[in-house]
DNA sequence: TGCATTAGTGTACGAACGTACACTAACATG
DNA sequence: CATGTTAGTGTACGTTCGTACACTAATGCA
């Protein structure tokens, strides 16, 4: 390198712009994002990202983020003394929430979480849970069950020897349907923070 | 109208293409994608669309989704009886997880969550915790904290005039570090169920 | 039956886009 | 200190893009 290279920064700016506008600029206006006074800066960048995996093209050779694109720093939970803002930048372990949460996109879908009845177990009312379609359940799994015409999530549990499903809240009574109609495990759930 | 409106149809196919490239195409991609031979009907749709809210142009004129683009006709959470499939069909929520839960990716960064002092929140051990670095909090924040060389997560409280750090969970002491080292907003969190 | 409305065709044109090429400036390395 | 490498400037050029305009075809409605 032979000279100072602030691909990162570029590369950081590049990701705002398309978390705010779900699109990749063209090269005159990336030039105008960061500054460039010719096109080419950016095309030359652009090429630098590509290289790097960061971003692909379109067949019609739009630019388009990679998963790698998408990819935040995970910061350690234990930091020298001094050098807190260290933490951030240092951390070499970068991961896509896609990529993490989500192992097989086809049989992955979204379940929003109603009531508190799962409240012990984290999920609360807002959360979103991440299922995966599975006919093999355990005992212990969080699964997404079909109840009284609803979705409902809870805890698969063995009493004796059939399954039951028990809330996460004390409040709460143990289900027994019959027959029990499970559409798939909780693999994962999030949730976002109004701000 | 005036003629059998296919609008549906090509709003699907741009959604798959969207979700294959992750980017508009052009007009006449448009075109050769919905099998147009003129770029104006390509670009007639597109203003159907804009109008009907599902698509945005971005700054420079960019083709890009709206939220309207990424929603399913049906809901999960009800669904008729005896059709539990057909929930899950519809379901295919196409929004990526991490332009959904990071807003601002420069300025993005995960913590994991240690032990149980946040739990009521339904933050509970091995959680990750969704981190945006900024200047400011606000007093029932949840933010990330610099305490004792360490990352901590707990919820950002006004005491008379000064700010502390309140556990989400009773059996733990209110915090008073001095100064008090605040690095970002917990915007949202996730977890992965391990299988 | 006739008319207004709307989807799509075909052509043309200016603007924006991407690329190529020559050149300059900053920095690491030996 | 000289040299090789790389980021960015400036200019030029061919291609593609988006839009404008005139026109055709299909349909609902009066």
């Amino acid at each position: 390198m032979a000279r100072p290279n602030y691909d990162n920064e570029y590369l950081a700016a590049l990701q705002d712009y398309y978390a705010r506008h779900r699109s990749l600029p063209s090269y005159s206006a990336i030039s105008a994002l960061l500054g460039f006074k010719a096109k080419t800066a950016a095309a030359a960048l652009v090429a630098r990202l590509e290289e790097a995996g960061y971003i692909q093209r379109t067949p019609d050779r739009r630019l388009t983020p990679t998963d790698r694109f998408f990819q935040r720093p995970r910061s350690l939970a234990t930091v020298r003394a001094g050098m807190p803002e260290a933490a951030l930048d240092e951390s070499s372990d970068m991961v896509s929430l896609d990529t993490l949460l989500v192992r097989t996109p086809s049989k992955t879908f979204f379940v929003p979480i109603k009531g508190d009845s799962m409240m012990d177990a984290g999920l609360l009312e807002g959360d979103t849970a991440i299922c995966e379609r599975s006919q093999h359940a355990n005992a212990g799994d969080i699964v997404v069950a079909f109840v009284g015409n609803e979705l409902t999530i809870k805890r698969l549990m063995k009493e004796g020897s059939r399954y039951v499903l028990k809330p996460e809240n004390k409040g709460y009574p143990v289900l027994r349907p019959d027959p029990l109609e499970i559409l798939g495990v909780v693999t994962g759930s999030f949730r976002s923070y109004k701000r």
